[in-house]
DNA sequence: AGCACGCCGACT
DNA sequence: GTCGGCGTGCTC
């Protein structure tokens, strides 16, 4: 009689990034169940790791499987509460190796620390209750059944939002909130913005939500859970506004940026008590789910779904490698296409779907340039544009984007503004730290002695320096109008329908009910102006996004760009500059046409990790440069790109090149001692080199 | 990370 | 002759 516990070190270092196997004293056998946290030694009885039970090997079959050693001994089982699904320890595992990274470190993303209040609840729960079944409704604003027979089909899909404001029923679950049990099942409810709607009686959402939620309700249908990652907080809460339209509240589980690690403890344990939608941002991604029908994701190409803990991988990436595991459908839903989405649909991974008889905004660009004639003069807004803004103002909101202030970190010449440039690879340069040497932000170059290549000059200043727009300066263009402000510092989630004019930063735009009278889009040249290979693919993000903010027919104004971009926005081809961008990008072996790795650390270790990659490369090596790290002094960075075929292969060899270098413990020059940085760090996918932030 | 094992300089 | 330096390697 042996029962053996095979568990996953709560431990971020490389060289124990497997499984261990002990043995499960007779006292803890019955609760030792996969998924439970334990306490085990390590090497020494006296040190004690966490650890999570992946899986219980008993009797013949732990004999055959275990470890030929001797094997240690479970030391405390921490609690009988299953807190890692086994379909979450294997989307860690998958994504950790795809991202040459350690399955702890996205372990401690996927699952909150322990909450005891929140496992005693769950203990407590009557596990003879099951929800009332509820009925799909009808997805609308598309073709009849289309994205319906998609989830169905555990289709795969890239999907052009519903680019407006839509007006659904009241939510069905308010009564829920208060009587839980007591939830009517959404049967028959109307979601479409019909005249047959009493005004008093909806809630205006995004499209994309209502969509969303519609496409949801059917997976609910089906008993069957879906997992739906959004960028922001406000998003989330839209969607969820969306959702109790459709679903009574016990089929919702928010898992948000904002919540107290109780609240997530709590979320994690009830998305897998019966089917639920579980929403939320880059950690809902790994909610667990129960017998998981549908993984969405509403505007990919946010980069808030950028993961900024280790191993860094892409919300964008887990719901590729879920979805491959669990069947689901997929859904990315945005009214800009991403590069990497489109990469997709070339490819024939995904299909495209598009509203149906849905109108798009209506988008005016407007080509004059600042300060050319025929400019309002103390706002600098092309006159048309400023009479229809000045019109709308009378009877509805009017939203006027800006640029933040400051947007745009780059450096200029001081004498004469002319972008400065890396003399080694091209790119554009910036300053890590406010008077640190400029440095390149593709290759990391250092830019000493720096010369203008126009005009000579040895000094740089930031981007955009003084050219601020305020509030105040756009307000005295609008006499007499309530002038509402938004951005970073003072954050405002919605405007009521009533005349003013909201002067929001990119991407800070409230909503209001039904939809702007008229939206003014400043600002572009100087968002366009930045450098980096998202630019584009960023700014047709702000614009849509804003666009979609504007009631059905009101005017949208793209201020001073012309060409394809422009037109693309007028005719609502959004994929145009995404299959463009993306041809580009091919041509230059830049992601997400190629996947990258960089690589930081010593010289030799660099060099040598460089060449172990030997055959699986495409594009030249980018450096090694020298980079500045106080941890790592004479630490070397080089940028090296892979196609996707490969991925799995390089992040191998990388992951072994780690383990390699980290089993020798370094010693800092001059005699110091103290913690020095890992010979080798192996970053895959990582776009910052390409990018402004 | 920690900690044990292992092979070369100055000590009782 | 040994005590202990920290380079190297392992952790069920």
């Amino acid at each position: 009689m042996t029962t053996v516990a095979r568990v996953v070190l709560d431990s971020p270092l490389p060289q124990l990034d497997r499984l261990f196997d002990y043995r499960v004293p007779a006292e803890l056998e019955d609760d030792c169940g996969p998924g439970v946290r334990v306490k085990v030694p390590l090497r020494t009885g006296a040190r004690m790791s966490d650890a999570y039970v992946v899986e219980v090997l008993r009797d013949a079959e732990a004999a055959d499987a275990a470890f030929a050693g001797e094997l240690s001994q479970v030391e405390t089982l921490v609690s009988p509460v299953p807190v890692l699904a086994p379909e979450i320890w294997a989307l860690a595992r998958a994504v950790a190796d795809r991202a040459a990274g350690v399955a702890s470190d996205v372990l401690r993303l996927a699952v909150p620390t322990r909450q005891v209040r929140a496992e005693k609840a769950w203990l407590a729960r009557d596990t003879a209750w099951s929800p009332p079944a509820v009925e799909g409704t009808p997805v609308s604003g598309y073709g009849d059944g289309v994205l319906e027979a998609l989830i169905a089909d555990r289709g795969r899909a890239a999907v052009a939002a519903v680019p407006h404001l839509v007006a659904v029923p009241h939510p069905v679950a308010v009564s829920a909130v208060t009587e839980p049990a007591a939830a009517p099942p959404a049967a028959g409810a109307d979601s479409s913005a019909g005249p047959a709607v009493d005004p008093a009686d909806t809630v205006w959402v995004p499209g994309w939500a209502a969509t969303l939620a519609q496409a949801a309700s059917h997976t609910i249908a089906a008993e069957r859970s879906a997992v739906i990652a959004v960028p922001d907080f406000r998003d989330v809460t839209d969607l969820e506004r969306a959702l109790l339209t459709v679903l009574p509240r016990e089929r919702v589980v928010r898992f948000d940026a904002k919540q107290t690690n109780g609240q997530r403890a709590k979320a994690l344990l009830q998305a897998r008590t019966h089917p639920v939608v579980a929403i939320g941002n880059r950690t809902a991604i790994y909610a667990p789910a129960t017998d998981l029908g549908l993984i969405a994701m509403w505007d990919d190409g946010d980069s808030s779904f950028t993961e900024p803990r280790a191993p860094y991988v892409h919300t964008r990436d887990v719901a590729l490698v879920r979805a491959a595991q669990s069947g689901a459908a997929l859904l990315f839903v945005s009214h800009a296409r991403s590069t990497d989405v489109q990469r997709l649909v070339e490819l024939g991974f995904l299909t495209e779907v598009a509203p149906y008889r849905v109108p798009a905004p209506k988008v005016i660009p407007t080509m004059q340039q600042t300060g050319a004639e025929g400019y309002a003069a103390e706002a600098r807004i092309p006159s048309s544009a400023w009479r229809a803004a000045r019109e709308a103002s009378q009877h509805g909101p009017v939203l006027v984007q800006v640029a933040s202030p400051g947007f745009g970190t780059g450096l200029v010449c001081a004498a004469c503004g002319e972008r400065a440039h890396c003399r080694v690879c091209g790119g554009p340069l910036g300053s890590p730290r406010k008077g640190a040497t400029p440095q390149c932000r593709f290759c990391g170059a250092l830019a000493v002695g720096f010369r203008c290549t126009a005009c000579g000059n040895g000094t740089l200043k930031p981007v955009g320096q003084g050219a601020q727009r305020t509030a105040d300066e756009l307000g005295r263009a609008f006499p007499g109008t309530r002038i509402v402000v938004a951005d970073g510092s003072r954050p405002l989630d919605e405007v009521p329908a009533r005349p003013a004019v909201v002067v929001a930063t990119r991407g800070a735009e409230p909503s209001t009910p039904g939809g702007y009278a008229c939206v003014l889009l400043l600002d572009g040249d100087r968002m366009l102006a930045r450098e980096g290979l998202r630019v584009q693919e960023e700014v047709l993000r702000f614009w849509t996004n804003a666009a979609a903010k504007a009631a059905p027919g009101a005017e949208v104004y793209l201020v001073g760009i012309g060409g394809r971009l422009a037109t693309s926005l007028a005719t609502w081809r959004l994929d145009v500059p995404a299959h463009d961008e993306l041809a580009d990008r091919r041509q230059l072996h830049f992601p997400p046409a190629v996947r990258v790795a960089t690589l930081t650390g010593t010289d030799e270790a660099v060099t040598a990790a460089v060449e172990a990659l030997d055959g699986m490369l495409v594009g030249p090596v980018l450096g090694p440069v020298p980079v500045e790290d106080p941890a790592a002094p004479g630490a070397v960075r080089a940028i090296v790109r892979f196609p996707y075929a490969h991925g799995a292969e390089v992040a191998a060899t990388l992951k072994a090149e780690v383990i390699r270098r980290s089993s020798t413990r370094r010693v800092l020059p001059g005699g110091n001692r103290r913690r020095a940085a890992p010979a080798l760090r192996a970053r895959l996918d990582d776009a910052e080199p390409f990018s402004e932030v």
